[in-house]
RNA sequence: UGGGGUGUCGCCAAGUGGUAAGGCAGCGGGUUUUGAUCCCGCCAUACGGAGGUUCGAAUCCUUCCACCCCAG
């Protein structure tokens, strides 16, 4: 009896060709798929080439096919063309979010199919649940590599038809693994940075899409510290880039983008880590994406508002419009509109919404911030 | 130009005779599949200039320069 036919992700990193290595073990009928979706430019942080050479020392250490497409097109044109608008907007989005939902359990799943791929799978550490007819999102079983955050966005029925190897493993196993099977990429740097662009100098970046636009860095009392490049190329809660020095009669309290008031072009900036402008008690999303069923009454959650962040318990108040409203048991620091509210309960992924507005509850506001 | 004050790293700022704290900024690295945050490291042979006193001066003296304030 033939075998199922599964077709990986391989990026050439260690984590999918483990998972390929383990399904392969699993007795499936493993093809590797390596996609390049990102148009490498000339500016010297090219690693596709070599990724896809990795990708292929892989499929061959395991005999697996390993098929390679580009979806560059539909990742500019899905994913970064949001990327670029959202900051324009003086929001700060998160690319990695939209390129699973559209572009690995998008168009890539596609792809999937039409090799005869009756199942997908990627080395995301992250794991799928079968509980009876529906399918569940949990966090990896490695807290410190969870990577549920970025794919709470999915269309859930497509979790049903995927598996995710890695999600019972730690990552030193899943390194031990590769090491043990003699893949080339065993002790490969854990890649980091925008998914199929990688890491950049990030405003650096960002200056060769969006047009500079200098205005006032200012207190919130009007005082002016310094001239910024423009809005979108900082996002709040940043202390890196700001240029601002130590000020007579100032403590010594390094500064921080506190807010962005559009209609001045001027970036608003306060002294402390912890200062209350950064403080947030509640916020509202738009429209919830969710993994679970939508809740019809307030539920009691936690909440991450950006990857690796600690689960902070929150009720999460569902509105007609789809939208929720969250508030949590204590002050988050620098909440960041574009960024995502993701929903936990345990180990559980519920869905998660794009960040609209941030507000606070004075009393609550009182108490320090709880970010570990 | 009369009187007073101040000049120490890009910025703020310790130091009052014994051989240049610290913070901010910046740079580099670590953590990290977003952006941030966070952590670690580096960062003034030099104290406005020139003389002098002293075993020894950023610290005392002289003088010059610059800036600030009050007079006028």
């Amino acid at each position: 009896m033939p075998s199922t036919r599964v077709i990986v992700g391989l990026s050439g990193g260690v984590d999918s060709a483990v998972a390929a290595l383990l399904l392969q073990e699993q007795g499936w009928d493993v093809q590797g798929l390596f996609m390049s979706n990102w148009d490498e430019d000339d500016d010297g942080y090219c690693t596709a080439a070599q990724d896809f050479q990795d990708a292929r020392a892989v499929a061959r250490e395991l005999g697996i096919p390993l098929h390679r497409v580009s979806f560059a097109a539909q990742y500019r044109a899905r994913v970064f063309e949001h990327f670029l608008r959202e900051h324009e907007a003086g929001r700060t989005p998160n690319p990695d979010v939209l390129c699973n939902r559209e572009i690995k359990f998008g168009v890539a799943l596609n792809y999937a199919r039409r090799l005869g791929g009756e199942l997908f799978a990627t080395g995301h550490y992250a794991r799928i649940l079968k509980r009876g007819s529906s399918v569940e999102l949990h966090k990896a079983r490695d807290a410190a590599k969870d990577q549920s955050y970025f794919l709470h966005a999915v269309d859930p029925s497509l979790l049903g038809c995927t598996l995710m190897p890695l999600g019972e493993l730690e990552k030193a196993a899943v390194r031990e693994r590769a090491r043990q099977a003699g893949l080339p990429v065993f002790d490969k740097p854990d890649s980091t940075g925008i998914c199929f662009i990688g890491e950049r100098p990030f405003r650096e970046f960002l200056a060769q899409f969006l047009r500079e636009a200098p205005g006032p860095i200012q207190t919130p009392e009007g005082e002016r510290l310094g001239t910024h490049r423009g809005l979108p190329f900082y996002t709040l809660g940043q202390r890196e880039g700001l240029q601002i020095g130590g000020r007579r009669g100032a403590t010594e309290q390094p500064w921080y983008v506190g807010a962005k008031d559009a209609d001045k072009n001027a970036l608003i900036v306060v002294q402390g880590h912890d200062h209350p402008l950064l403080s947030s008690t509640e916020l509202t999303t738009e429209a919830m994406h969710w993994l679970a069923a939508r809740p019809a009454a307030p539920l009691r959650c936690t909440v991450k508002v950006r990857y690796r962040q600690a689960d902070q318990p929150a009720t999460l108040e569902p509105r007609e419009d789809g939208s929720a409203r969250i508030v949590f048991e204590r002050p988050q620091r620098a909440v960041t509109p574009g960024q995502y509210a993701v929903a936990y309960q345990e180990e559980r992924c519920l869905g998660g919404g794009v960040i609209a507005s941030t507000g606070i509850i004075p009393r609550l506001s009182q108490r320090r911030f709880h970010d570990e």
